[in-house]
DNA sequence: AAAGCGGGGAA
DNA sequence: TTCCCAGCTTT
């Protein structure tokens, strides 16, 4: 089938939608009015380059605490970003709050892709499907689902992310005028369910009379994605500083790896292993036999674990002294949590 | 245009 | 292990 004959892709998506469509938190129900903009936008920015159920108990445990805009924008910093720990990429977690700010200051979010790009946190994709699904525009949106289920219904051989300008006008070309918002929520559905990486099941697809990625019999090669570098491997120690039952945390800079998130102490990360180099204190260390190792998006992380115990009233650098009985309510990225569950086994 | 930025689930 | 995911911001 040619590039250049639009398809009918719309109509039996969406009778496909209609009948299997997921039931998520943020959806509204079968029947009922149009979804909650807040609700849409919360799990947008939640749900970028984080899978569905991933995201569903931390939206839960937000629009309990944070209802709307309003009440999220009342926020205070600290205790939103303890929220998030866990669900990464905490930039998203800062824009989220400026965001709501924002939002709050003039009223209501805006309905146009325009105006929403220009909000913290809300990028191209995030503009359309808030526009699509919140307000029932129509507008092209491209997630990696889309990215995937486009690149096989049209068999794209170029390689990502060179062939991202065509993939979207390809989708543009099957969008509707109508259900725009349900169509991009089949699209993701469909991917997440039938047209997945690696295993696709194309016998229960709608789309497969039209699809010539399934027509080469090898739809699971597509996308053709270009070849990633390797990870570079660094090395670092992570101090645990007791005192008095309590052990020292300290807020990480806003920008940068893991920023303006609660943490222990650590030096820079390194090439080779830095031992106690970076010490934030002059104390009797003593090294854990076992090290905790953390793979992030773009390196391979391997910490050392170095402790030590000072008497009360020993000055120390600046930070929140916390409650070791405790540790697991401080809110620390995933990283830390890791080496905190390590230092609390030296303790039992 | 390219790089920086987490974490968890699946195969 | 490796691969993948409802991307955005900064340089």
């Amino acid at each position: 089938m040619s590039d250049n004959v639009p398809r009918t892709i719309a109509a039996p998506l969406l009778k496909w939608y209609d009948a299997h469509a997921r039931d998520l938190p943020w959806r509204a129900r079968p029947g009922a009015n149009a979804p909650d903009p807040y609700r849409v936008w919360l799990s947008e920015v939640m749900l970028q380059q984080t899978q569905v159920a991933s995201v569903i108990p931390y939206f839960e445990k937000f629009t309990a605490r944070w209802p709307s805009f309003e009440a999220l924008a009342a926020a205070e910093d600290a205790e939103l970003m303890a929220a998030w720990a866990g669900l990464g990429y905490y930039a998203r977690a800062r824009n989220l709050l400026a965001c709501a700010r924002a939002v709050a200051a003039r009223g209501s979010l805006p309905e146009t892709e325009a105006e929403l790009l220009g909000l913290p946190g809300i990028g191209g994709y995030t503009a359309a499907a808030i526009a699509a699904i919140a307000f029932g525009q129509r507008a092209v949106v491209v997630d990696a689902n889309v990215e995937r289920v486009v690149t096989r219904l049209f068999a794209v051989t170029a390689p990502l992310p060179g062939a991202r300008p065509r993939i979207r006008t390809l989708t543009d070309s099957i969008t509707p005028d109508a259900r725009a918002g349900d169509f991009a929520q089949a699209m993701m559905d469909l991917g997440s369910t039938l047209c997945t990486a690696r295993a696709p099941r194309c016998l229960a697809c709608p789309l497969r009379e039209q699809c010539d990625g399934f027509a080469t019999g090898a739809p699971e090669m597509f996308p053709v994605k270009a070849a990633k570098p390797a990870k570079p491997q660094r090395y670092g120690t992570m101090f645990w500083i007791e005192r008095a039952g309590r052990v020292l945390l300290v807020r990480r800079p806003a920008k940068g790896l893991l920023g303006g998130m609660c943490a222990l102490p650590t030096g820079p990360w390194a090439d080779s292993p830095p031992g106690l180099a970076d010490a934030p204190i002059s104390a009797e260390w003593r090294m854990l036999d076992e090290q905790v190792r953390h793979g992030f998006t773009h390196f391979n992380l391997d910490v050392a674990l170095a402790a030590a115990t000072i008497p009360e009233h020993t000055d120390a650098p600046q930070g929140e002294w916390w409650p070791i009985a405790e540790i697991e309510s401080a809110g620390l990225p995933t990283l830390f949590a890791k080496a905190a569950r390590t230092f609390g086994r030296m303790h039992a």
